[in-house]
DNA sequence: ATAAAATATATCGTTTGCGATATAATTTTA
DNA sequence: TAAAATTATATCGCAAACGATATATTTTAT
């Protein structure tokens, strides 16, 4: 191995992804139930706080393109979580809103993130040394969108 | 919105997961060149560090199930970067090697954790704060594997 | 007012990621 | 040693991601 920056050990992207995968992952026996995938509970999470969005809404909140959420809340509407109506305004708008029991599924996730929290916290000292991460994520979540703009 | 542990500015995981895709669309333009993904390009890494290994070892290195490995390799065996022979003491497992067209292509990719730092640098204050990251992520990777595995 | 540009969403094709299951070879057990 | 369990890899099906392209509607420019 002649180059020591090509370790595998020495990315941190690597660390990111594969992060990334299994906090996907640890969701699993709590989504399972409710039967919804990751990506949908982001969606959910998306219209618990606010009722009546549009596709742009729900896409630049989660940084994903029309392309990927588009068939995600299809999948969804066919699910019976969502409405997709076509906005009044604007023809081209959909408006997505929740149905009644994509609002009753708040009360069974509303303890979903302390689960999560208290899982890893089984096997990690501190939960302050995770949420010390954020500012640091944020700043580069700012800086990789306006990189990957560039380009 | 009832509750304030859903809202999505407080979720480390779906930081974790948009800095994860927005950092593989930061690869793009260097990999993009050298007609590889992310994900393949992790198996290069893995591979320029040793020659040599099953799926197993990949599958692994990178966290990654075997299902998800071997279309991968298949993928990359078609692209001429890797081979992939029967092991000879067990005829079970397949023995990955890279070609000379994968090998050559360390020389291409050696520059590719610089840029992508420098990219980031550019709209970061300071590289430092993003490797004061690595031994939590690390913790948090350790933790959730095992959570993982007891469910 | 009409053509051109911009915008919002959708569709298509490919690669990943992963649960479930299948296949083939090796090891263990009875 | 033959059957059972284990192990390594592969296949299948579905949900994401995402680049590229298409469609429909609105806005802008001429």
């Amino acid at each position: 191995m002649a180059y020591e920056q090509l370790k595998l050990d020495n990315q941190l992207c690597f660390r990111l992804y594969t992060a990334a995968r299994l906090t996907m992952g640890a969701y699993h026996p709590y989504l399972d139930p409710l039967g919804i995938t990751y990506p949908q509970y982001l969606v959910m999470l998306v219209l618990w706080e606010h009722e009546k969005q549009t596709v742009m809404d729900i896409s630049h909140r989660l940084q994903l393109d029309t392309n990927t959420v588009t068939p995600l809340l299809q999948r969804m509407e066919k699910a019976g979580l969502i409405k997709r109506t076509k906005g009044k305004e604007d023809a081209r708008q959909r408006i997505v809103t929740l149905t009644d029991k994509g609002l009753a599924m708040q009360e069974q996730a509303k303890h979903i993130p302390e689960c999560l929290s208290a899982e890893i916290l089984n096997h990690i000292g501190s939960i302050e040394e995770l949420t010390k991460m954020i500012p640091t994520l944020d700043k580069l979540i700012e800086g990789l969108k306006q990189t990957n703009n560039e380009h």
